[in-house]
DNA sequence: GGTGTGACCAGCT
DNA sequence: AAGCTGGCCACAC
């Protein structure tokens, strides 16, 4: 069937993963900026949930350029370890300090913005 | 098949 | 000013 909208995957999950693949070297976004992109601002919450099964995922899923909207990295403690995040966003020259990304605003990519159909 | 929870966000008290 | 609840959708028991 023929979608007027061009819908990535058919299911939210994949559309997450999708998104969060595009984001750019040394960038980050927030889940609230993802959910909003697909859609549903209330579905934040999805997008972390989508995270916990990047884990599964094969492919490789830049989970650490992914943060809440203060910039804080809530979800370190799922990488396994909680340094890793950190770890990961500092490798690709991000700084970080007391768990969350600092020049936030500056590093920010909003999909919705930046992608366009 | 209903209930609860979850890496969130925003509004109300 | 700060704390809490509601809302959103999908998955686990």
């Amino acid at each position: 069937m023929a979608g007027s909208e061009r819908q990535i995957s058919d299911s939210f999950f994949e559309n997450v993963f999708a998104v969060v693949r595009l984001i750019p070297y040394g960038r980050v976004t927030s889940y609230g900026a993802i959910a909003g992109y697909l859609g549903s601002r209330g579905s934040a919450r999805m997008v972390g949930w989508a995270m916990n099964a990047a884990h599964s995922a094969v492919n490789d899923i830049p989970a650490h350029r992914v943060v809440n909207r203060n910039g804080l990295l809530t979800g370190k403690n799922h990488f396994g370890s909680p340094l890793i995040m950190q770890q990961l966003l500092e490798s690709e020259g991000i700084e970080v300090a007391n768990d969350q990304v600092t020049r936030f605003e500056q590093l920010f990519w909003d999909p919705t913005m930046e992608i366009q159909f």
